[in-house]
DNA sequence: GGGCGAGATGACAACGTTGTCCTTCCCGCC
DNA sequence: GGCGGGAAGGACAACGTTGTCATCTCGCCC
């Protein structure tokens, strides 16, 4: 039969005070075996393990660590929206470096909401999390320049924070579009619409800067009616490319600012006739099974959350010099659609 | 000029005592403050929020909940891959459900890799997180069942834990798998192959069970060389098509097990001559809009999720009924690959 | 036999909060 | 003037750990 020489004071979990009690020592010596500190008699610890065992003891690592004050173990990341594929790898990225610096890692949707970022944002550190990587909605961040300057660690990833002093990671969004675009102008194009996300969003405004200069570059005038930006909305994205398509001089081709709108512009363009050339910004997966294997300028989600976490766990650790500013590189991928014939 | 008549003690972030100290109050005053409890006069209150304001203070949610003992504010989830579209999704709708009940999210993908699970659901339990969901890996659980002893509360999803006394909410896998043969059958093919993920896998083990089922149910046998199960790797389908697809006799059809080896199974079709019919297990974007569009047996993961995050609210503010295992339907949605001619 | 050093162990403070309870002060009233 | 009472605010313990230091117990050596 189990002896129960003596039961934990509590309902709860057992704490090394209840260990302590059972095994008949005081409750530092549980910790010292706990935390494999020498200084115990093999017989002592024995006994610790065996109370340990039996009550299911476990250390509160809470507890631990705001003892211990350094550190707290995790990270959090905060971005758009967790289930954009672009950014679920990016955070699997992030999570892999977090897990090499043993880490746990707290992640939040801001679904582009810069109240809901902010939340978001003290919440986590009122949990004093390590350190912050933020891909920044299109608002003010005063309150981040205020955790920042009391302490906290922060990354910002795929945006930029206009006056905050942080390390951040780009891809390099203007280049990018811009190769996107001579693309179709190699290929004969001269009406060439751009349709992207909201303009207020940073990648979203320097896609579109792309764009413009490209064509500007080739001396090709832009009509107001070649672009649309906002929420890869299928309405608006409906009433946009109606208006790119009809008339005398539709548009031939178009360049699509991200995933999300690539993806809800072939949607809509499969139930038209019209086929214009297409270039999109971010790979997607399947791009290259479609019925038109799409073109695109693809970034790297994996490199930039890696990158961004190396930085954080850098700066973490202590590393004082100046913030970065890394851009990463874009890279085209024609695949059919960006190669139409006019 | 800014006076400051004190200036906290550490170098970290100020605490309720360094405000304390600035204020020229006790340290319990500022906590009042802090949570806006009654008995401090306005005046006081003001001196203190303008020292909060002076410092940057913030308060350490850490330290409280430790100190509160009842909750700690976050969960945790554990999964297969944060990558995959149908967790990330799955993880999204839990976010969320947390929200909603002001807790935040850990989350740790095991890459169906045992003691990697073992090593998140430990580091989140020892984390005292309020509760925990977990897309168990096929692997002896004896640990869960240690933290659930111990007052961890637990909701599996996706897949059961064999023994485990625990809310689980899965989808109809053996009945999503028939329903997707017998489409097939219907359409008068009777050689179907079956590729599907690793068997020590629970839903693929399942949805396996399913086809079985389906043939034998409609009187045809399964040859050997017609089902392959295993990770989703190119070089195993290429393999395994291979086999199924040559020789006097080859399967006009295939029924794949997830959304994985879906899509590198039309990866490899996409170089073959052979355009076999094909049904696959979970929807995923894009499936509409692939030259051929993919007739697919759609769970729901959003709902999952949610579903999932809820009973685990629920179990943490007490419901001590008897744990539940939901079983989601699933949904055929036939989009032409399904329906492709013997 | 007494002193000493080393190893084993425990007592207690501290981390940053909140809960409990006590003190102080002021006011009004008899 | 004494007293009751309520508001304001502070002292202190506690949450579950770890760090610091004191104590205790040997065995050993002179």
């Amino acid at each position: 039969m189990p002896d129960r020489t003596e039961q934990p004071a509590t309902a709860g979990r057992p704490t090394i005070k209840d260990v302590a009690a059972v095994a008949g020592v005081g409750f530092k010596t549980v910790s010292r075996v706990v935390n494999g500190e020498p200084g115990v008699k093999a017989a002592t610890a024995d006994r610790v393990r065996k109370a340990i065992d039996q009550l299911g003891f476990r250390r509160n690592d809470s507890a631990r660590l705001l003892r211990e004050g350094r550190r707290a173990g995790c990270i959090g990341i905060i971005l758009e929206d967790l289930a954009d594929p672009f950014y679920s790898l990016l955070s699997r990225a992030v999570e892999e470096v977090a897990r090499a610096h043993d880490s746990l890692l707290f992640t939040g949707s801001s679904a582009e909401d810069p109240s809901r970022e902010r939340e978001l944002a003290l919440a986590f550190t009122s949990r004093r999390v390590d350190g912050l990587i933020v891909v920044p909605t299109a608002a003010d961040h005063g309150y981040l320049a205020a955790e920042l300057a009391a302490g906290t660690t922060v990354v910002t990833v795929d945006r930029p924070v206009h006056g905050l002093d942080v390390d951040t990671v780009l891809c390099d969004n203007v280049g990018g579009s811009r190769t996107g675009v001579d693309h179709l102008l190699r290929q004969g194009h001269r009406r060439i619409g751009y349709l992207g996300d909201s303009a207020d969003i940073f990648t979203a405004a320097e896609r579109l800067h792309g764009y413009r200069g490209a064509m500007a570059g080739a001396g090709y005038a832009v009509q107001d009616d070649w672009v649309s930006m906002g929420p890869p909305d299928p309405v608006r994205i409906r009433l946009a490319l109606g208006r790119m398509l009809v008339g005398r001089w539709p548009v031939t081709a178009l360049m699509c600012g991200n995933n999300r709108t690539t993806v809800a512009v072939l949607r809509e363009l499969a139930s038209m006739e019209r086929r214009p050339a297409l270039v999109g910004f971010d790979d997607f997966e399947l791009a290259d099974l479609l019925a038109v294997p799409v073109t695109v300028v693809a970034q790297d989600p994996v490199r930039m959350g890696r990158t961004a976490a190396e930085l954080l766990f850098r700066r973490i650790e202590g590393d004082r010099g100046e913030p970065q500013r890394i851009e990463l590189p874009t890279r085209l991928l024609p695949r059919g659609s960006g190669e139409q014939p006019l």
